[in-house]
DNA sequence: AATGAATGAGCCTTCATTCAT
DNA sequence: GATGAATGAAGGCTCATTCAT
């Protein structure tokens, strides 16, 4: 009596249903913590399964944190490509990061694991997407440097500038430590863009 | 034939020696990852020595934690003490991280593991450890914010404000994703400084 | 799109193809160590196939043995019928062994093994097989023991006496602890007439 | 409540204890079919010690033969020194083979098995040892040799006509499908002499 | 204080086999 | 006949912790 045979689109259909269940484990006890029966447990899914389908524990973490940034960046982008300044650029890399963790609080605190087990294969993925990513960025926003509308800065400042605020406050706001950023999303933007804006005819 | 009968502040040192080794060990393999078994081959002590001393791996990995953070607080409030405006305190707060982690490369990577064991006691002395810390950063800015040179914002965006850029840089740097802090720590301060700094008499 | 439905003959020629890829597979890593997916993988073959041949895979490695067992023993008595004198006989035993065996690599070595997983089946089976070869060499020799040509031994001496040596050689050799068997059957030839030549008119 | 404390000797007991259960298991299932459950319900230790001790299934199973092996090898050595010609030496070689097999049939089966999962570096030390007893043996058989007692043959031929014949009937008898080699250890000498003893002034 | 052999629960992973398509 | 996803029992091994010396 398998318990999946009537479902047609039967290989994505299951691994979502598993990649979703293990992103509850991970989420309420820690990747190194989480067992396997706990994953089989949580997905209805025998461990042959979870072997089949992803090889080993590291398969399933990989798997579900590479689709978590995949799909985090690809919103970026495309919330980018409907600014029409440097300024409302800078301003949305805030906000959708912001609004994008609200909506999606288990998977932005799995993102901000450290502990997970790469293998060297998911390793090397990783850093390709987070290449090319890095790379649609810096295109959109290198026009705005040249304007002079933002300041030419180092290249590996950028990130941590804009993003570096946000990000340490959506972290502890996830692990209980700060309010809802919704609230002050405001304030972050604000810095952001103080932090990167050129200097232009403003007075200082 | 024990092997440190010849030591006399026995206790002390050996612990001393057993938190280094540690540190070492959770620095290359990860907190989760390193065993009891190479804890004790790498400090050269026995089995029994490390329960004698530390209770059990958890307590390795607390005590040295709380002794970081604790000489990390230690330094920063030193360092503010030094400085007689909000501006020279902002901007010292990002230099000493920077300068701190540079110094201290090991022990800065460790403190941003995110997947230390804590024991509910410590997680107690810990966060004890924090209120008190910030008790003191906020009496020390509390002035600066009360004379208008630095803005009143809420209580739990400052350090992600102030910090969080520095943090983000130095974390990427201590995992090889970035140069080396010391050079940019200029940029990291201003951005610091711009994003607290209150309005005064300034043109805007 | 079942890869197989050009083919006729399918079963046979199918199954030896399997039979070809096991022994491979048997040879490379041992029986045991050899898997049900290692099998499929290496004849490019169905897991489902497999079964539908073999039932399971103690049924590959039964067949094969049985198989390999068989064309020794057909070719042995086919030899034996050439020869005209027990001399004659008795080295042809010796020698055919080795020339097969140094024809038939694979499938030597693989006789040599010793943890097959044979069924009860197949143990009466094999045990049917040898019996049966065991009679036709017997009446072959009988005449040359009833003559006097030959020493009468207990039964079940005659085989190590002959046969135990150029075994043993030709096991090293398989496993490369011993020279090509080809250059020294001669001497095995010489030891096995040796041990087992009546005492006739000679000397001694 | 550790079950060996009044145990002095510890160590060397407890893992000769071990081993000997092993053999027992060995002996009864075969060496893969063994499982770490079996060796430790039957050493009567936990899995720890096993662990402690020999550091896995394949490390127990390396001792035992290495041990075994060591055993034969040197009471065939002690036995060789008590001889004093080349067929006196040879005799005993089968002889001693016969008797050794017989008054240790369980560790017999052992040496005899083929499918003994010998890490790399068992492998290299079973080399050295077998290197080590070889040239014993032939510094013992050289001056026989030389002296013309005995032939002067291929070096790697020896073993295989000497002790082939005893081997595979000894082999056969463990296995059930042969007589007691007591009884016929007689001719296998005779045949081991025939097959090495040097032409001199014999009539062919 | 120090030592390290002993313990055994619990984990990850493999793999022969089944069966709906 | 062929296919391969699904199953889950069983095995090897790790490792934190204890405790007699």
């Amino acid at each position: 009596m398998p318990r999946q045979t009537r479902d047609r689109s039967a290989s994505s259909e299951r691994k979502k249903h598993i990649l979703q269940a293990a992103l509850t484990c991970f989420d309420v006890n820690g990747v190194e913590a989480t067992t396997i029966a706990d994953l089989h447990r949580a997905a209805q899914c025998s461990v042959g399964s979870l072997y089949h389908h992803f090889g080993n524990k590291e398969g399933v973490a990989e798997e579900l944190f590479l689709e978590g940034i995949a799909q985090l960046n690809r919103g970026m982008l495309r919330k980018l490509k409907t600014c029409s300044s440097g300024e409302e650029s800078v301003r949305a890399v805030v906000s959708f990061y912001c609004d994008w963790s609200v909506r999606h609080q288990q998977m932005a605190r799995y993102l901000h694991s450290r502990d997970i087990p790469f293998s060297p294969d998911a390793k090397a993925r990783l850093k390709e997407i987070h290449r090319a990513y890095i790379i649609s960025v810096f295109s959109w926003f290198g026009p705005f440097v040249a304007s002079g509308e933002m300041l030419r800065l180092p290249a590996d400042t950028y990130v941590p500038l804009i993003s570096g605020p946000i990000q340490e406050y959506v972290r502890r706001w996830l692990s209980g430590q700060a309010g809802n950023p919704s609230k002050v999303k405001g304030i972050f933007a604000d810095a952001a863009w103080n932090a990167v804006k050129g200097l232009k005819g403003k007075g200082k």
